[in-house]
DNA sequence: TGGCATCTAATGCAGGTGCATAATATGTAT
DNA sequence: ATACATATTATGCACCTGCATTAGATGCCA
């Protein structure tokens, strides 16, 4: 694959994390109280519509199992999601939206899709991918 | 624009820039002793082939003015850039890359690319886009 | 059963980031 | 010249993340 083409490519990849994410961040936050990444966790089991292993939503979220576990303890103190024992295989963590957990997403996922909107309205979807 | 075009290129772009970070942190970090950022302040003073001011640098590196100051402050203490004063502006810091710099990043500029090269070779430009 | 490698999730810790703010310099208007 | 708004960079702080490790559970094999 050319060079030009990857690098440009990678900077456009740069640019519309930088834009989308900041604005997420502001918008999901001020407007629903969620972080990005509490969201997209929300949005991943909504997806879903049923109980997920911690190890499952490790695949979806491009996040450490680590900070997966931590966003997992804040959704659960705000009431979102609860973690429950896996009777099966008693290491397992079921993750489970709450109704109110479910009422917070579907606030939200309009200004997430609103947000997504804006950004990439405003540069094309891929744009002239001039490296330098 | 198609909001399954939208959400899947963003998709896409959360992909990419997790996969590239990730392999950017231990390449270069392992390789070289830089940090994706690091690597890229010194990427952009080279390319622009004179000193900068940092709020020029901000312009171009998807940081924070106090992260960049914090990247500017690691670089200076590695030994890779000085920050000089603006004589016509005394509130201005020029940052110049050292001759360490550049060789630092010459030799870090071909894993970069490599990296790249390999992480956007297996998934194609812009994949199907199937949002969910 | 006992021992051991593997798996899952949680946690201590260090490091990077952004926001708000401080400190200093500049420019402008009166 | 003074006062005040603006601009530039540095810093205190809180938060999030990843790495390494820990704690506990499972599976397997002798």
């Amino acid at each position: 694959m050319d060079e030009q083409v990857v690098v440009g490519t990678w900077r456009y990849v740069l640019a519309m994390h930088s834009k989308a994410m900041c604005a997420l961040e502001r918008e999901l936050g001020d407007r629903h109280g969620l972080g990005p990444s509490e969201f997209e966790v929300l949005d991943r089991i909504v997806h879903h519509d049923r109980k997920l292993r911690l190890q499952e939503l490790c695949d979806e979220v491009h996040l450490s199992q680590s900070a997966l576990s931590r966003v997992v303890a804040r959704l659960e103190k705000a009431a979102l999601v609860t973690r429950d024992a896996c009777s099966s295989d008693r290491r397992g963590i079921f993750v489970c939206i709450t109704p109110e957990g479910r009422t917070r997403h579907a606030a939200a996922l309009p200004t997430q899709r609103a947000v997504l909107q804006e950004i990439f309205a405003e540069a094309p979807a891929l744009p002239g991918l001039a490296a330098r």
